[in-house]
DNA sequence: TCGATACCTTACCCGTTGGTAAGTCGAGAT
DNA sequence: ATCTCGACTTACCAACGGGTAAGGTATCGA
């Protein structure tokens, strides 16, 4: 992999995150880079590519991050409830992600059409096998257990993505209240689902 | 209030919605109603306003609701709840006002040094006044109380716009198991907050 | 040394963008 | 009958959008 390609995609995550697709120009991307925005079709053709580039980084990285090592030695149990800790630390770290994630999700029923599927299927999924190895969720159907993940890993995404909104609407002492309060009760969620309360 | 002016509301609420503020034209939405844009701009003065105009009328949308006759007589827990089971029906029935609430949601940091306050502030302050009069929050904060009120629209919000996704991913079987499984959850939710396990 | 290839630039194109200026047109009031 | 005012329209604009064409330059294998 180039090092600029990897700064485009870089410097594009951030401002589709911020701003999201239709709210980014190329020439905006290749300004805060220093180089101009052939520089930048050179390596992707088109926007639509350049984005497209950006979502499938993401989705290498969730299943980079699920299949790490210190993951494949746990019972499925733990591997789950760790995987889901670290995402929902990562999410609130920096939430740009969840962001562009979160757009995605309502884009993709007007891209839906042009891209064959959603760039999250692959992650999702993988997720949902290592909750169906779990005990108690042997029987469910796979629809049962992908809800129970998609639910989960959406309060995560939902959770970071809310944090300059309730700053700016409780204030500081406001948003570190949900802090507290969210993150034991995430926990409590996935809990929930491994011990088949919630579905 | 004028009738084409509402027209126009209801045009740019769907396309904005849809494609969220950059990737709607004023042309566009002047064309589905058979106008020019300047229409549009002598109603509204700019696009940035129409865009607020859009939301000021959901938030008086939400305010109404929550003060509709029905609910006015209920016991302050009834009325929370009802508030909540219906503002779901809708959601599902219509997704289109979430997935511009959760734009404005994702934008909102960037609009919020132009915005004097967020425009969903009053609906969920008075949701959140409701809560405060439910037996056993008497006692707690504006924030813990406001925290709670926020996760239950959310959670609301967040599955009405993954419609689209969820039956992409796993089929209308797919979708129709998610849906059966979490109106139920949602009111397990509910009562969950007015039990007060949940903070 | 030569050619090829990857990487990037300058120059240019044209449709679209939000917005302005200046009218048109009909209804109501005086 | 005229004046006014709100609700539009046509005509226009400068800036910006993504994208193409063509050229320069460094690297590298033959």
């Amino acid at each position: 992999m180039s090092d600029t390609r990897n700064q485009i995609l870089d410097a594009a995550e951030q401002q589709f995150a911020d701003r999201g697709f239709y709210g980014v120009s190329l020439a905006n991307i290749a300004e805060t880079l220093g180089v101009t925005k052939q520089a930048l079709l050179h390596h992707f053709g088109t926007k639509e590519r350049l984005y497209g580039s950006v979502l499938d980084r993401i989705s290498k990285e969730f299943l980079n991050a699920l299949h790490a090592q210190h993951l494949q030695t746990l019972e499925p149990e733990e591997q789950f409830r760790s995987f889901l800790r670290d995402l929902l630390g990562r999410s609130s770290s920096d939430a740009s992600r969840d962001r562009l994630l979160v757009r995605e999700l309502l884009d993709n029923r007007e891209r839906a059409a042009e891209a064959d599927a959603w760039y999250m299927r692959d992650f999702l999924e993988a997720l949902t096998r290592v909750l169906k190895t779990c005990c108690g969720w042997q029987q469910a159907t796979d629809a049962e257990a992908f809800c129970a993940v998609y639910q989960l890993v959406g309060a995560a995404s939902y959770y970071a993505i809310s944090e300059p909104t309730l700053t700016g609407l409780g204030g500081e002492k406001g948003y570190r209240a949900i802090t507290r309060s969210f993150a034991p009760q995430f926990e409590l969620l996935i809990e929930a689902v491994l011990k088949q309360q919630a579905p």
